[in-house]
DNA sequence: TAAATTTACGCAATCGATTGTTTTTTTTAA
DNA sequence: TTAAAAAAAACAATCGATTGCGTAAATTTA
């Protein structure tokens, strides 16, 4: 059916071997061959069998990708930059998503180590709490990049933006702005995310003075537009409502946004609020979303380049690196009260 | 290293092609032997080696998606739902984006043939016009699923959504609505989705004795936010300007309300607006967003059911089938003058 | 010109599973 | 009890590329 390199050696009068090197530029078949074997194979439309060449070398020239959910602004940014750059660079990209569930993350992490894959690259589910099922990857050699929602402990590869600094630059905003009772849209505080905006925000209160009040954080399990309704009913159930909202995410902000407009209440006058991730939705919004820009694309190409050079240069095996990348505050309309 | 057929042959006194059967199901092996033997392989932690059974098999369990963006929400949605169906029949996913140009199209269709899916899933490209860069699948036995944006020509199978009717519908409901004069941002009519969009479109009007004006109707190249206003911008300088938009996407039909709201014109009551695709933002911007819901998660399950179930009855081979979905139109306030 | 290197290429095993064919074992029928 | 039929398992080739090792040819050195 389709061409071999044994074909191409009964066409051109050398080993299978020879074909195969010259292929792969191998340096000890001369040059003249090389190129004759590279133009043949070229024109009876040889194209390699990925299979077979990656049962005997064991490499796969493919990553594995494991995440949440694709259905979801930043992550399929993410998985966008990470096709992109692992397409310029001749891999393929298997994807699986954990739908936030530890189970299916360990399931699928198997399923990827089955396949092979060169590399991972993995945000971790809103379940994870222990990391133990990447342990075979690293063991054997295969690099793991974790990105965005990392593990504390973790000996691997780690993109991820400055989430306290942001949280502390939004908060700081916010008391900028004049607001003095400022709540938090809190997420699960076992992830390095939630937990880092959770301690940015913090610290901002305390670098300016500012009581820490706990009724106004609120937890939330997937700061989903749901809960962000709920929490924001709560707030304003308070004695002392707050005067401004630093979301853990624009979702639970947004949401925020909404039932408040509901409730006729005025942004930022009354409250400002200001979000984190800057979804599309962010800028349409009315009145538009203040938020925290994540470099998601930008962190899907970088993590694939750590994949890549991992791979390249064996003898970096082992390293674990942490890549922090700059975020910037957008200041919109609905934390602008000047 | 890792475990193989051969390892649990020496251990269990049987020959590998007895482990291999047995592991399968395979008729020719007896119960009990079946049953010791899988046993035994799940006790010594056995992973089989896929490259080496789709070597040998020429069948991967792995099927491709090719795709324009993963970054948009009908498509990471899509694409979701074909994951979520495939892990749960145990194939794999390989993602790949032309970021809607031809030639990547082409290029990344051929790597996935290469690889050796066992399934393709497509959507095509905006630019795609001659789709002859499937025909290698189908000559291969290897079903080609196209969804949302098919060819018209192709044989294959096809998960779509009535999109003449759904316009139709959207257009009628703007005509209900007191509509006299409807505007309609089309998409590149080359691809099946707008192209019969404008249709229902049309002949809605020409259902209702409305006369058409070529002026209301503005073609865009990719219907985004920076078109969406342009072409906002354009209808509102006409000496007559509409009183109604149907615009083929949520994104243009969103940059509309957002620059006839600066402009202080009054949704719905000056000019009514509906969308098409539901995306998540429509129902949260202010008026909301009146769209056509699409219902992507369900075409991505859909269309990977056609894939399984074209591979384990082979008899199907060469069907070409057409599945339309149901949409539904969805009233909000952009829209609803009464 | 012979010996020593270097360069270019071929041989053959190998990766780990699948599968058509054959052999052995068991069961059934006569 | 024995032949025939059916069931169970083994043999061995195969998928298509990679790669350690060996050898012939070309080049350099003495």
């Amino acid at each position: 059916m389709s061409i071999t390199i044994y074909d191409l050696a009964k066409k051109l009068n050398y080993s299978p071997s020879t074909i195969s090197r010259a292929l792969n530029n191998h340096k000890s078949i001369g040059k003249k061959t090389t190129l004759n074997i590279q133009k043949a194979a070229k024109e009876m439309g040889y194209k390699p069998n990925t299979q077979a060449a990656s049962l005997r070398s064991k490499q796969s020239k493919t990553i594995g990708i494991l995440i949440s959910r694709i259905n979801r602004p930043f992550v399929s940014t993410l998985i966008s930059g990470i096709e992109d750059a692992a397409r310029k660079s001749g891999y393929n990209v298997l994807i699986s998503q954990s739908n936030d569930h530890y189970k299916d993350e360990i399931t699928n992490a198997n399923t990827l180590l089955q396949s092979r894959v060169s590399g991972l690259i993995v945000s971790l589910s809103m379940e994870t709490k222990n990391t133990d099922h990447f342990k075979e990857f690293t063991d054997q050699g295969i690099p793991v990049v974790f990105v965005d929602r990392v593990p504390l402990s973790f000996n691997s590869y780690k993109v991820i933006i400055d989430n306290y600094n942001s949280a502390f630059q939004a908060t700081q905003h916010l008391i900028e702005q004049g607001c003095k009772r400022i709540a938090h849209f809190a997420g699960s505080q076992h992830l390095n995310v939630y937990n880092q905006r959770r301690s940015g925000y913090l610290d901002a209160l305390k670098h300016h003075n500012i009581p820490i009040d706990k009724e106004l954080i609120i937890n939330l399990k997937s700061l989903s537009f749901e809960e962000g309704k709920i929490a924001t009913e709560k707030l304003l159930k308070l004695p002392l409502p707050p005067d401004g909202i630093f979301s853990a995410n624009d979702t639970a902000a947004l949401s925020a946004i909404t039932y408040l407009k509901e409730q006729q209440i005025r942004i930022p006058e009354d409250i400002a609020i200001i979000g984190f991730n800057d979804d599309p939705i962010a800028s349409i919004i009315e009145p538009s979303l203040s938020t925290v820009s994540h470099p998601a694309y930008k962190m899907g190409e970088l993590s694939f380049q750590r994949i890549l050079e991992h791979t390249t240069d064996r003898t970096i095996a082992g390293v674990s690196e942490i890549f922090v990348l700059d975020t910037s505050i957008i200041i919109r309309k609905s934390s602008k009260r000047y």
